[in-house]
DNA sequence: AGGTCATCCTGGAAGC
DNA sequence: TGCTTCCAGGATGACC
């Protein structure tokens, strides 16, 4: 599902698809998409402007247009953003379309409903009011400031790591990998873990969005020795080739091995 | 404060 | 075949 890189990639796709072209109107398909904001002013901050710049911050996708003021996407489960130059190739679930007048449009697609839209005006202050916390692959972030943001925190280290207030941008899938890479058992305790083992969840975390976004997050092109080839229902883990545990962790379906992701503590 | 659960939603898979 | 049930997952908020 849409964790930092799926996210990434949308963003390179728009950069490279969706800006520079002057939007002639904009077409709200689901009005619950906007969470209450009033579809008037949406239309009104794109109507006649370019989107031309972009931001990521975790999960959440900014797009601004030339009227400086941005949509702040979030595509939730399913969501997803497609720019198709004619009305015979519409996709299915569009919530969202920005027609340009060149004739092409981007459109929001989004099954579930589970993505939101919003109008901003200062992504800084958007993003403090929902208290998310850094993006780990911004400038500044290093390992130091990982194991500062999980320091002195008792939760199970799964929890935390889906925890947008904490670090922005994994979720359960990257969890699960990261956790495995690391050898850990998702119930561990954060509390007591050494800083070595913190200094090798920020490195497994890196590792990953790296990889993911090289292969703009097609698992199946990964390299061999990552969970996310292998997690699915009768997956092998890839050391060993023994089956998978699928558990419950943080309230969220959970990947490991049993036989290197032992508990501790 | 942390953990669990319900909630939003609906396509698709599984079960009967 | 067709119906029903369940599940998935991101984020938030209620509750213990």
């Amino acid at each position: 599902m849409p964790e930092l890189p799926e996210v990434e990639i949308r963003r390179r796709y728009l950069v490279a698809h969706a800006l520079h072209r002057p939007i002639l109107r904009t077409e709200i398909a689901d009005p619950t998409l906007l969470n209450g904001a009033s579809a008037r002013s949406f239309r009104k901050a794109l109507a006649g402007h370019a989107l031309v710049d972009t931001f990521r911050h975790g999960k959440w996708l900014f797009v601004q247009a030339e009227s400086l003021r941005w949509i702040a996407l979030h595509l939730g489960m399913t969501g997803n953003l497609r720019v198709i130059e004619t009305a015979a190739t519409m996709p299915r679930y569009v919530r969202l379309r920005l027609r340009f007048r060149d004739g092409g449009s981007l459109v929001f697609t989004d099954p579930r409903k589970f993505g939101e839209a919003h109008l901003v005006e200062n992504v800084t202050a958007f993003l403090q009011a929902r208290k998310w916390g850094p993006d780990p692959t911004l400038d500044g972030f290093d390992r130091d400031a990982f194991r500062e943001r999980l320091r002195g925190r008792s939760g199970v280290l799964k929890g935390i790591l889906l925890n947008q207030q904490v670090i922005a941008g994994i979720g359960n899938l990257y969890a699960d990998e990261m956790l495995f890479q690391c050898g850990l058992h998702p119930d561990t305790r954060a509390s007591g873990l050494k800083p070595r083992t913190f200094g090798a969840l920020y490195d497994a975390m890196m590792e990953i969005f790296e990889a993911s976004i090289a292969v703009e997050t097609r698992y199946k092109e990964l390299p061999n020795r990552f969970l996310l080839r292998h997690r699915n229902y009768d997956g092998l883990c890839p050391k060993c080739r023994r089956p998978l545990n699928i558990t419950t962790a943080g309230s969220r379906t959970t990947y490991y091995c049993p036989t290197h992701q032992r508990r501790r503590g």
